[in-house]
DNA sequence: TATGAATGAGCTTTCATTCAT
DNA sequence: TATGAATGAAAGCTCATTCAT
């Protein structure tokens, strides 16, 4: 897939014959699909995001109450990024480089608006910009540790381990003890 | 500065021209400096990581116990970013892209030990990986939001909301009353 | 033809545009051909003392005694160089310069093995060695000469004379005289 | 000495550079006594020529009958390459490579004329051309095997079994009966 | 529609030469 | 007079893109 190669390489690192070697067909043919490289790169991030947006929209959007919105999107979130580690890493690569003055398009921006509403409500602890970092942030750093070899947890316990984390992390005790 | 270019462009994305330009010689004068582009990087990769890792040694290790030790570790990460954003953007960027094979020598080693014998003497909630992740995570997230201007809060405010998001996560609360 | 250019410039003075312009196309087109410089040098050097062992195998080594043999390989010798000027120029360039360490394959293996066994056999009065120099050296700097435009005779009574001077240095006369 | 680079790396392949490391100074010094690359391969030449000529002189010139000339020759020539080798090494390179268009004086000039009037006075009886392509280019030819190491004979034997050989072949048998 | 040779601009690197010290 | 940093023009090579087949 184009994609381990782009987020392993970076955009200028990967070639068109890299790519068009490692989905089997020829550099010309791959002008029939696409217009350029850059072009690739497009299709590739709207893909993610789309499949990301998707996957919130179904399993963090449909719950009720925030608690359990933060529990499912950090179970969604570590799940892609294991279950797609080269698209996940690729949308980080895509976030962090700026080769062409792109202004990546975080597919935070949906979740953003559930905690600027939990705050509002009184129902966060934390302002929604470091919620959002707390958890993003933390799942692509383990992802990180996983790549490399220095995660040896099983994914079942991890999730279970960074819900308890992150709840303690963003909620109150009292309101912890309400709810739980 | 060349962290500039090769912190927004990537490695490949960076030409010696414009690292020439940027710096204010030719081309020709950087091989005096350095013996190639990769060269360069490497230099950079060892400055920044000696630095921070100074930075650790002065602040984090000479703290007693491990609460102290979180506070001031975020304090330095956040101030480092703040202060050397090109340099903590190049260095994000280095541990992701994997253009040449490298291995990413994380300055985190030291800070992980920390963690694993607090962890070990019981004084920590959460498993050592988590714990680093949770916090190299966040800041890393925090500062891409700053720079793409989403994060208005004050600098003091912020240090402050992320010491105590991070101390209810990683310390148990019956801990914390007893400290605090 | 690369050969001229790499013959009379030496190799390092030889540019991959010269070679471009010479063939009619351009520069990037020559690396779907070779791999590099390198290997052009190498693939004219295989081809150059392919044609000559060739020659040599097809006139020389098919001649009964080592007389005929002899005259043989001076008349291979200078045609081929005469006719292939910028061939015999660029081996000779090829085996004297040493720019990358490499080390020549003489093509003149196979002839040193016939001296070899006339010299073992009383057939030859010099040794081997001297035999081969004497012959390849005067090719070589007849050939100069020719080319400087400084050896008027014809290529037919040239043959004939140097046959018959090496005819003189290499063989006894009473030998001589028994077989002619 | 530039000439040992120069003769093995050719002239392109030798860097002003690498001479100032041989040499013992540096590049900028290397310009108060030549005025370029070219200049230093001009002085070279100019001096092995001229040493190579004086030995002529000096030697060949003063014998009396040309027997003894070509005796002579032989030994200067083969004396002063297997002591200069670097020299000898260099001229062969600069005369056969013609990077700048240059008319490579060959110091045989001087020589060709002993040649030209043996031959008209019918003490020589192969042309002058030949003779001369002879014995230089045998030399040059024992030169290069010697120095690949595929030369075991002793010096003062080889000497002996050159003159031996090329006499046999530049002078009639009569001849050599009249005079011997 | 697919191929892959060719283009040509641009990249990293080298190097003869200059010049402030 | 000697030094060696700097210059800047190539050099070898790569690669996105085009196009004849």
């Amino acid at each position: 897939m184009a994609l381990r190669l782009f987020s392993q390489k970076g955009f200028k690192g990967t070639t068109i014959k890299d790519i068009a070697r490692e989905v089997g067909i020829t550099e010309g043919a791959i002008y029939r699909h696409f217009r350029s490289k850059e072009d690739i790169i497009e299709h590739l991030v709207e893909r993610i995001t789309g499949e990301i947006r998707e996957l919130i929209r179904e399993e963090v959007l449909t719950k009720k109450d925030i608690r359990k919105q933060v529990d499912s999107l950090i179970e969604v979130l570590i799940n892609y990024a294991f279950d797609n580690p080269d698209a996940f890493r690729f949308l980080t690569v895509y976030h962090i480089l700026r080769e062409n003055g792109r202004n990546g398009k975080l597919p935070g921006n949906i979740i953003i608006q559930l905690f600027r509403e939990a705050y509002a409500g009184g129902k966060l602890a934390v302002s929604p910009e470091v919620a959002l970092s707390l958890i993003i942030g933390s799942v692509e750093r383990l992802f990180i540790l996983w790549e490399l070899g220095l995660l040896k947890m099983q994914r079942e316990k991890l999730i279970e381990e960074v819900k308890e984390v992150i709840e303690k992390a963003l909620f109150d005790v009292s309101d912890s003890m309400r709810t739980g």
